[in-house]
DNA sequence: TTGAAAGCGCTACCAA
DNA sequence: TTGGTAGCGCTTTCAA
């Protein structure tokens, strides 16, 4: 159960505590460890199995390699898809990464990010609630590197990489006005999110643009987003009579999608749709599904790429720590 | 930049680090401190806004309240959820959580495994690829906790938490026969997996109780799932002229649902399915699928039970840390 | 009721 | 080429 330590290996080959150290590190070459003693000490620490504690080199170092990472959810396969990534990225550069969870509550955001930040991390990846502006800041003020990704706080100069969603939104309406339809509905959430707006917002643009007139957009609770979702398809149908709509969401395309079929609808032929975000299962789907895809793996990488740069501190005046990826279209059968 | 620690609190209120140290963790009534002392100290602390570095107390108590969960994927909706329960039940603990994903690479897991010892984690909870017995085996006997969950090494006397892989494929079975489907397959995965190989073996049992010499059993390489699944579909329902088909993972069910509807054949009167493992989409799809569901909820809850049970040294003789649960079935139209 | 001081295990500066 | 030693910031025993 005693762990061994630097020390009882000194003791073990009657050399100091340094130059152990310095031999285990890596480094005995640059200090000019005698070749024969490193061997020594290598094959001494691998016969004791020497682990060293990281907690003790991490609070003599002050950087404990790890970041943390900060979602809404990890059920919903977007995040699932930029969790994956990100570690494997992380884990490539000797980076552990600590979970959390929000669930959209700005209240378990902060303690996550305190908790965080007393746990010495590294770095902050997070997709905020977007309800914690004041944290969030000080936490990067206090020198903190962090990164939002995915949503982020306009009017505050914080880093960010998130995607294009009023040229996705825009995107999307295209898609349907080319495919002939006239009377385009949407769907949403009532998500205080810059994100979300900027869908909600590209929608009525687009639409303004090509068909006047149309403004069929039905926002749901997010915490209903089930049965309000299966009613605004309804009433959008059946009141408005759109011949098209829109989801916000794919887990909100997902709910459309069971509705419609529950419905006397001729689908996808009297009513199509799209979704803003794929999932794998759209192109499982019959007839499969067109979503608007977000680069998760761009998204992941960008991401780690602009907190690698903070932690470096290579942050020369060019660097520029904003940046938007443009969302491409996967058209499908729908 | 500069921290405030606990001894520039000291400093500031004129008293011993001690005093502070012990107020601030609570203990300042079990220390008989002067209320006023305490709250003279509270005050100050959060005007200066102290956080304690974890990273020193850590090294200074030898917990560090994380803990390490290494799944193989996040992508797989099964382990998104199974991440999601566990990290919700363990931050109301107070506990961090460290994620990893092996991608079934045992060398991965390896890695894995060592880092988080090093990282002096209190606890680690593992679906393993089960290609690690010794090393799983060195750090339980280090005295390191650790519990497996979903996979297990069956020859090793080591905590675990499993659903009945075998009497689910018997109910997946029961469910098709009972629908009168006489000519049963079956399309797994070439996973040396001991809950891969129960299900398989589950079904090969259920068919000869009930149906004697009907083995369309076709086993797929895992990293051409996608593709081999798709043609073992193919051979199931062309070749062998089944009229029912078991599926091993919701993810071979995907593809290969996708792959029916491309083909000219009735389904689901024709050709029927069911799935070992749920899938959010399942009831989305017409027909909704029938598929067996791995309680998460349950497999989280009592893996960390059994890991704090450790943790907390409570393991009295009587404790059994062997626990299967037993997945039941969510019947739907096919 | 409060404080001094010895660690926890490692790193890194300064000497030798 | 190698070693002594002073921290890193906190907890905890023993004293006062």
């Amino acid at each position: 159960m005693k762990r061994v330590s630097l020390d009882m290996i000194a003791k073990e080959v009657k050399l100091s505590k340094t130059t152990v150290s310095m031999v285990l590190n890596g480094k005995g070459d640059l200090h000019k460890i005698n070749p024969d003693t490193q061997t020594l000490i290598l094959s001494v620490a691998k016969r004791l199995k020497f682990r060293p504690n990281m907690i003790a080199r991490n609070l003599s170092t002050g950087s404990s390699m790890t970041l943390a990472l900060i979602v809404p959810r990890m059920i919903d396969t977007y995040y699932g898809l930029i969790a994956e990534s990100m570690e494997q990225i992380l884990s490539k550069l000797g980076y552990q990464v600590l979970l959390g969870t929000t669930h959209e509550d700005p209240v378990k955001e902060k303690e996550l990010l305190l908790t965080f930040e007393a746990q010495q991390v590294d770095g902050i990846l997070i997709a905020s609630t977007q309800h914690n502006l004041e944290d969030i800041k000080a936490i990067s003020d206090a020198g903190l590197p962090i990164v939002l990704f995915d949503r982020h706080y306009p009017e505050a100069d914080l880093p960010y990489v998130v995607v294009d969603n009023y040229l996705g939104a825009q995107k999307l309406v295209r898609h349907l006005i080319e495919a002939g339809r006239k009377n385009i509905g949407y769907i949403g959430l009532n998500l205080d999110l810059t994100a979300i707006k900027d869908r909600q917002i590209g929608f009525e643009n687009a639409i303004e643009d090509h068909v006047k007139d149309q403004h069929n957009l039905k926002i749901v609770d997010h915490k209903n987003a089930k049965s309000d979702c299966r009613q605004a398809v309804e009433e959008l149908i059946l009141d408005q009579g759109v011949d098209g709509i829109v989801f916000e969401t794919h887990y909100l395309a997902l709910f459309g999608i069971a509705k419609i079929r529950e419905m006397d609808v001729d689908y996808p032929n009297a009513v199509s749709i799209v979704s803003f975000g794929d999932h794998e299962v759209f192109s499982i789907f019959r007839p499969e599904v067109t979503a608007l895809v977000q680069p998760v793996e761009k998204i992941a990488q960008n991401s780690i790429d602009m907190l690698m740069k903070q932690i470096e501190n290579k942050l020369n005046s060019t660097s520029k720590l904003h940046e938007v990826v443009e969302p491409s279209m996967e058209v499908r059968s729908t």
